[in-house]
RNA sequence: CGGGGAUUAGCGCAGCCUGGUAGCGCGCCGCGUUCGGGACGCGGAGGUCGUGGGUUCGAAUCCCGCAUCCCCGACCA
């Protein structure tokens, strides 16, 4: 892409109104624009993100087995009365609505409800399971104060997938197959190393459910640590008797903020009895089926890696994640530097290299600035002083230090 | 939902106390000089002062209501 063509600017102020870290630096870096509290649309940029911590979820969903399918936003009142959630008393944070000819609807905030009955005409056997669907949607809620930018939002992009399992031991397994994929998740999104899987609430049908948090001062939650062990008890379950339980010290566990990048937990029967999803076993009884349902807020994942991993001069993205791999900047507007830098544009990209090409006639400065808030991997800079030497000079988004190379080099460099 | 703060040009702000129909910086447009870490000069465009009402000859400014945003708290299957 053409940094020229960008419909999106980047800004050295940012709004007054956000006072987040992450809101700030993507508004500033033109990832984000804000509509209203905890709404947000996604720019050019901010989308590749956004599109690319979905494709490493989906990517590790499929591998344990999970099925995508999407359902609908619009969720039919019945169904929430049946499970016991409609009424405002059980669920608060409900955004409803209605059809022309009165009938009420809600806005999903979690969709057990749609997808327990549709399984029904689906699973036929106990050799169907366990089955895994699993979906990225975007999640209403209508919460009391939104916060902080991406981290607390009223309509957010979710990862949720729901497990259906004939046994107990069949759940347990899964469940335990789905937190391993959640701790790779974590690490490809650059954040594993401050992400530590969390003992919570459990809610009636398991003793605890588990959340993945990521150290961070802008978090909501305040959890107790063993770095160690890399084990974390959230403090609304934290006792001497849950400490005990789990085989920890509280000598041990030092209090810390986190912000919760993704929870698991096991749901028994309470979605899958109200809607009569029981099945026959491998002795012919029946047994209504286990559930296990398990997020991971996308949107929150990318306000978590810019909270983390950005420094003074902006964003700093994982490559795993950027919105582009390569920021080409050429300066000045010398005949010999532009037809050096345009046709390496279109090398990079005919080597599948994402590259963002600066071919804007500004000053040095702003486009080093730029490359930095933009925070891509590498910087590449092609200008007259480079064409005496080797042509291109080559610096990373986290280091100070550059180098000078030649073409196949650096292309070999880009290309690994 | 309780408490506190805010709303003036695309962004950041001043003006309000002491009413007389708006100003600065950044950004934007034009010309020129510059050109490796957000340059400089000259000229220019851009605002029903969040919204509804009230007081007044006259309201960004005073009074009342409402909306929205931010922060703290409460809440968060």
């Amino acid at each position: 892409m053409k940094l020229s063509k960008l419909f999106t600017h980047t800004r050295k102020d940012a709004p007054a109104d956000e006072v987040s870290k992450n809101a700030q630096l993507l508004i500033r870096a033109g990832f984000v624009n804000k509509e209203l509290a905890g709404v947000y649309s996604y720019l050019p940029l901010g989308l590749r993100v956004l599109n690319n911590i979905a494709r490493i979820v989906r990517e590790e969903m499929d591998a344990i087995g999970g099925q995508e399918l999407a359902m609908p936003a619009l969720q039919i009142k019945e169904r929430y009365e049946i499970s016991g959630r409609w009424d405002d008393k059980v669920v608060d944070d409900w955004f409803k609505t209605k059809l022309v000819n009165g009938a009420e609807l809600g806005l999903g905030f979690s969709h057990e409800e749609n997808l327990s009955p549709m399984l029904k005409n689906f699973i036929n056997s106990y050799k169907d399971l366990p089955l895994a669907p699993y979906q990225v949607t975007t999640k209403f809620r209508n919460e009391l104060r939104s916060k902080s930018g991406l981290m607390r939002g009223r309509e957010f992009l979710m990862k949720d997938m729901y497990s259906y399992s004939i046994s107990q031991k069949q759940h347990d397994e899964f469940y335990e197959t789905v937190q391993k994929a959640y701790e790779t998740i974590y690490k490809r999104l650059g954040i594993g190393h401050e992400t530590f899987l969390t003992f919570a609430s459990g809610g009636s049908f398991s003793k605890y459910s588990h959340e993945f948090q990521t150290l961070s001062e802008a978090g909501e939650d305040t959890i107790y640590l063993d770095r160690r062990r890399k084990l974390a008890i959230n403090k609304e379950v934290l006792n001497d008797a849950v400490i005990r339980d789990l085989g920890l010290r509280r000598s041990d566990l030092e209090e810390l903020r986190a912000i919760e990048v993704g929870n698991i937990f096991s749901l028994g029967t309470k979605f899958s009895k109200p809607f009569e999803l029981v099945i026959n076993d491998q002795d012919g009884k029946e047994t209504t089926l286990i559930m296990g349902c398990y997020g991971i807020g996308i949107s929150r994942a990318m306000g978590t890696v810019a909270e983390l991993l950005s420094d003074e001069k902006g964003l700093v993205w994982p490559e795993s994640i950027a919105p582009a791999k390569v920021y080409l900047a050429r300066l000045g507007t010398d005949a010999a530097v532009v037809k050096t830098a345009d046709g390496l544009y279109k090398k990079l990209q005919a080597e599948n290299i994402e590259v963002l090409y600066d071919d804007r006639d500004v000053r040095a400065g702003e486009k080093f600035a730029d490359a930095d808030l933009l925070g891509i991997p590498y910087r590449v800079v092609i200008s007259e002083k480079t064409l005496k030497d080797t042509t291109y000079e080559l610096k990373k988004r986290t280091e100070d230090k550059t180098q000078n190379l030649a073409e196949p080099e650096l292309i070999k460099m880009l290309a690994a």
